[in-house]
RNA sequence: GGCGGCGUGGCCAAGUGGACUAAGGCGACGGUUUGCAAAACCGUUAUUCAUGGGUUCGAAUCCCAUCGCCGCCUCCA
């Protein structure tokens, strides 16, 4: 059985088969780029990494596009409705466009610290201007939408399809609107494609109708389009997405190009803090920087980025996640095991007798890899993907400890880590800085006169200075291990 | 008001009709090792899946009810 993600349109778990064989488009709608990242982003754009890995894993040729969305989004559907971004550029006194690129750089680097691999193309919707115009003429062209007072409005009620995604009626949306309804539309489901400009909104553009600037969804269609064809096989996302930003997506690009938008629609879970929505008033609102420095009143500690994204990856992309200090602390040590685990084969492959790999374990690593691509097949299930390195932790442990491990064996592990753990879940680097490294190696000498002095004493069984040795160095974050033999190794913390 | 989701050991979490006498992580406890540690390994830690009914030969998994929690419906991942 091959790849089965769970279609948002339909609500089932449906067998992947791309459009053309062997190459998937993908689109996820990335950020508003007028705040740093924060945990939300982190799960969203992680487990859309993860999908982008595990197709590439399989075989696929992967475009991957995720957006900025750097010209700010209405704040709400009435006319005075203000820009997201614009609000922002005033408070910090900087124009619009310094502010995204402030902002774009910032996400960039977050997301490289979390080793999300960088998208082939990154679409800004400044970019991308002429292409909305042009969608909004096609939709006034063919009737679906219509022009007032400088502004374009969709009509909701030309297209049938509008609700499939979401499961909702017209009809309820209405009764239940909390929104008030702004007089120019025909209806109140009915939303912007393009909004006249005020003379001292900053960004706006020239169109057909005059100044203005595109409306809040047009331009995922365009990009998509523009990038991977009218119709795309997989559109990600967040849930609160669903509706009505997603089912606008829909409207519009259905409507303009006559056939389906997209094939399979994947949406992550939120987040929530100690149990909480996350929410800037709510006083638990944690971003990524303050994650990783740990400079937040709810963090006890700095934690590892990539012991972040293992507490993503324990959970299914589906479920919403709850961000405590206790589960973060949980995942780092959990992180620490894997991360010693994989430092100690790389270690020990010099050391080991030069060997092939034995039979017996390579045959439990064929059954592990099975049942590891068993579980990413199955809706991306990451947290039995990511069990499965556990055992192999668990497996390259006992082996090192008996031994007898030969340096194809060693091999034979660490390639596994470096595929599943590396390639595809992300969470075990190429490389990291530790004893032996090259650029480690005057730390190396140092802290080996410190383990020479700290044995001298050991053999004159003076502990009380051996001790004293061993907790100085743990100060620095030096961890001194006694071997068997009377080998001292030393690891940071 | 409408829509959706969740409730599994001390904590996080997978599993959604039979191989479940419930994966994995964290924690705790005991053992091996150690001068003592650390790390690692071995073992123990849920007869039970919010509660009460029901369907079924069989339910954590399906149905109904009750309680509790969360999210979306407004820019938001």
């Amino acid at each position: 059985m091959g790849l089965r993600l769970h279609n948002t349109l339909g609500r089932k778990t449906e067998e992947f088969k791309p459009l053309q064989e062997g190459r998937v488009g993908v689109y996820v709608c990335g950020p508003t780029v007028y705040g740093h990242a924060h945990l939300g982003h982190a799960k969203s754009y992680v487990s859309f990494d993860i999908l982008v890995r595990y197709l590439r894993y399989l075989g696929f040729a992967v475009k991957d596009l995720p957006n900025f969305t750097d010209v700010g989004q209405l704040t709400d559907d009435a006319d005075e409705g203000e820009d997201t971004l614009a609000v922002a550029a005033i408070k910090e006194h900087k124009h619009p466009m310094a502010l995204a690129e402030y902002y774009t750089a910032s996400y960039f680097k977050d997301m490289d610290e979390l080793c999300c691999v960088r998208p082939d193309i990154s679409p800004r919707a400044t970019g991308h201007i002429p292409e909305q115009i042009a969608l909004v003429k096609t939709l006034v062209d063919k009737g679906f939408a219509y022009e007032v007072n400088g502004s374009v409005y969709f009509e909701v009620a030309r297209f049938p399809g509008y609700g499939k995604l979401s499961g909702r009626s017209v009809d309820e949306m209405q009764a239940g609107a909390r929104v008030a309804v702004s007089t120019e539309k025909k209806h109140p489901a009915d939303f912007a494609l393009w909004k006249k400009a005020e003379p001292n909104h900053i960004m706006q553009w020239y169109s057909p109708w005059g100044w203005g600037y595109p409306g809040w969804h047009l331009e995922c269609s365009v990009m998509s389009m523009k990038y991977l064809g009218e119709t795309i096989d997989i559109h990600g996302g967040g849930i609160e997405n669903q509706f009505p930003h997603h089912e606008c997506e829909i409207a519009q690009s259905e409507a303009a190009n006559g056939v389906p938008f997209v094939r399979y629609w994947l949406h992550n879970n939120m987040v929530t803090v100690n149990g909480r929505k996350m929410g800037k008033s709510l006083n638990n609102f944690i971003n990524l920087k303050e994650l990783f420095s740990g400079e937040h009143q709810l963090l006890s500690r700095p934690y590892d980025p990539l012991a972040v994204r293992q507490l993503i990856l324990q959970s299914h992309y589906r479920s919403p996640i709850d961000f405590s200090d206790a589960a973060l602390a949980a995942a780092q040590s959990g992180y620490d095991r894997i991360k010693d685990a994989v430092i100690s084969v790389r270690k020990q492959i010099e050391n080991a007798p030069d060997a092939l790999a034995c039979a017996s374990v390579t045959c439990e690593l064929d059954s592990l890899r099975q049942k590891f691509d068993e579980a990413m097949n199955d809706d991306l299930n990451t947290a039995v993907a990511l069990s499965v390195i556990f055992e192999l932790v668990k497996l390259a442990n006992r082996l090192m400890d008996a031994g007898s491990a030969t340096a194809g064996t060693l091999r034979a592990i660490e390639e596994m880590f470096n595929t599943l753990g590396g390639s595809v879940l992300g969470i075990v680097r190429n490389e990291y800085s530790q004893a032996g490294a090259a650029d480690d190696a005057l730390l190396d000498h140092l802290v080996g006169m410190m383990i020479t002095q700290r044995q001298e004493a050991r053999a004159n069984k003076d502990f009380a200075t051996s001790d004293a040795i061993r907790d100085k160095l743990l100060a620095f974050g030096v961890v001194l291990e006694d071997k068997p033999g009377g080998e001292c190794t030393w690891r940071r913390k």
